[in-house]
DNA sequence: CAAATTCATCGTAATTTTACGATTAATATG
DNA sequence: CATATTAATCGTAAAATTACGATGAATTTG
């Protein structure tokens, strides 16, 4: 319990799911709306604009570079993040092959 | 802790946050799945095609109704679920306003 | 009316998520 | 080399999520 199981599911639907949890907290869209809006993507930079604390802020990071949303490249003592266009463009089409669905006139039942 | 500051973010970050959770988990998004492929959409159809008890199932579904994304019919002792049309389109929007801002030659710095 | 069906809700347990401060590792700067 | 800066990780706590069986409410059906 409480966890899930991962079995018993499609490709797609894994797929989609983790995409979508990795979009499933503000403070996570948030930081991808810098990262998108921004040349300099430097850690503390998005810290600096989000209010949460620096290891809060790490550890959404880290769940988006899990997810392959983001990457980071070390620069110094700094960390550079962006967006992996290959991953993006990934969840891009997965979830919108599931949104476009409901072309048809819709199911009747409702 | 474990609560989210809604407080701090924007509608935008918020609402792609609530579409995106609701489609978080894949048994979500096979539900989903089943009420896009089917006519018939009676709840205890749905708990048949998911390896998940009924009322695991039923969780999903409220949470999949919170969002917004389906409704729900009674229809004597069954209840009929669907796809909110005017509510899907919302998320599909949203999300895709997101995932499409990825056009430009992608930020230089990584 | 009794029995069966359908589905939501309750109670509970395990796990995960969210958040923060403190610490650590690595690099830069004086 | 000592000191700062940057960011990841650790430890911890509160809350949410996931899952299930059991119970309940509502509606059929016999």
């Amino acid at each position: 319990m409480g966890t899930t199981k991962t079995k018993d599911y499609s490709a797609q639907e894994l797929s989609i799911a983790k995409y979508a949890k990795a979009l499933s907290h503000p403070a996570r869209v948030a930081i991808l709306n810098v990262l998108l809006k921004r040349q300099s993507c430097i850690c503390g930079a998005i810290v600096d604009e989000l209010p949460l604390s620096q290891s809060t802020v790490s550890q959404h990071l880290k769940e988006l570079k899990a997810a392959g949303l983001i990457k980071g490249d070390i620069d110094g003592v700094s960390v550079c993040y962006c967006i992996d266009e290959k991953e993006w463009t990934k969840a891009k089409n997965q979830l919108g092959l599931l949104l476009d669905r409901l072309t048809l006139p819709a199911s009747k039942c409702c």
